[in-house]
DNA sequence: GAGTCGTTAATTGTCTTACATTTGGATGGA
DNA sequence: TCCATCCAAATGTAAGACAATTAACGACTC
């Protein structure tokens, strides 16, 4: 016979459910909200799949369905073997940037945003961080920078290596501004766009601009002048802006 | 005997799972590849869960398992019924902010990320919206505007209500922007300051200074001046730190 | 003919039981 | 003391059954 050794707060855990919903729902629910009000710590280990059932009186399935919703979340993991179970994760900021990148872009191809849209809302935020990237950004930013404008000068590099070095290039911009929640912030938007900017085709031409865009920001974050780099993310998102609209112009003439 | 009428893009859709990751892990990446990449479309509806078990050789509980998972970050919905099954979501942002929201919320109180670096990520994003805000807010954002500020001002109103209060205030002032990805990417950093702000406990005359800067906020909006409103979240946010770096002074002297 | 009501089939939701797999610890012998 | 072996606990997977829900079909009545 099993024990059932739970500790209080779990006695104590409401878990009289409804039949009106499913009853995995609810149970993830009840676990997640313990997880946010700080009733369950991380690390903490949840009790046995087979305890959670008697004690929700649901069967071991629908425990399960309830743990791996919350799994795809990682707010939980789950060890095998005789010291096993289901932990509470910490969240780290890692896992919610792909978490974030994952949503953000699913959300800008289903719902039709254009890409005028999300790429103003990409260039005012990463303008915000330009005085703060100013202000602190450390050497080793600088140098990350420089470097993919190397990257985006080889001739050989293809429209998607160009684009990835891109948002390499701006991400080491706003991480330059010291603060991880703004760099998690920023990782959606910037990203998220990186499959709209790949339906353009960068002319050696508009790369040559691009290039000469990126290093004036960069001599200006490293000169330690805010509103310099602010100005040329200005000019940055109006070229790209044109250069999306150019695109877009000829391929509507393509297509009549 | 089941028929097995599935469409040529199940049948290509690779089915073929490795033994060392989980296998409801690998089945929910494959639809989850399959959505992203557009394989899938919005509102489609996959085969039954008794097809899949067949397509992807594994039982039914498994493919139940795996169904959870995008269930769980809003990718599909399920119906029961006679022409129910699984059906590819079309992620609204509504559902989106929620998520993001709980992230946020969670990655700030897991990480012991400190109020003064969230509060400088809210503000500085919060303040790169203020000049298209000042551009396109309409008429009824004011009015929400001015609404909560009304609000903040009677005397009967909770800590907690005053906090709410805050963020409703200062989404207005985000969507007024008109730019639903600027909205979505800000959601997350506005409202899950909110349980750090409710720490701090509101005196009557700092919910004075804090009424009186947004008024002007609001004014500047109204006027449309762009760097007013700026400047007006600069001083806020000066006050707002100033006040939880009181708040935690007088903590740490009672404590010792 | 039209509307209403029951029947039916399909599908998800849940339960039960069983077995496989993994993993740490206990046990026992060299 | 160390090593190999076994054991127990836990998650992962499978199979089958039943319950609940829902839409569509058909029959029956007005």
């Amino acid at each position: 016979m099993p024990q059932l050794q739970l500790s209080d707060k779990w006695f104590l855990m409401k878990t009289d459910l409804e039949t009106s919903r499913e009853l995995s729902v609810q149970i993830a629910e009840a676990i997640r909200n313990a997880i946010i009000n700080g009733t369950l710590i991380v690390d903490e280990r949840l009790p046995s799949e087979s305890e959670l059932s008697e004690k929700f009186n649901v069967s071991r399935p629908t425990v399960r369905e309830a743990l791996k919703r919350l799994a795809a979340q990682n707010l939980i993991r789950t060890q095998r073997g005789a010291t096993g179970g289901a932990f509470v994760n910490r969240l780290r900021f890692e896992d919610a940037y792909d978490q974030q990148i994952t949503t953000s872009t699913l959300l800008l191809s289903m719902n039709e945003v254009d890409f005028e849209t999300a790429c103003e809302a990409r260039f005012t935020l990463e303008r915000a961080c330009a005085p703060l990237s100013a202000k602190r950004r450390t050497g080793d930013h600088l140098a990350s920078m420089r470097a993919e404008i190397h990257r985006q000068g080889q001739p050989g590099l293809s429209d998607e290596g160009f684009c990835a070095s891109d948002v390499a290039f701006h991400r080491a911009l706003v991480d330059g501004a010291g603060n991880p929640v703004l760099s998690y912030q920023l990782a959606g938007a910037i990203e998220a766009i990186e499959p709209l900017m790949n339906m353009i085709t960068f002319s050696a031409r508009s790369r040559e601009q691009i290039v000469a865009l990126h290093t004036r920001i960069t001599d200006a974050l490293e000169a330690g002048d805010g509103p310099s780099v602010e100005a040329a993310l200005h000019d940055l998102e109006k070229y790209t802006q044109n250069l999306a609209r150019d695109v877009i112009a000829k391929r509507q003439n393509k297509r009549d």
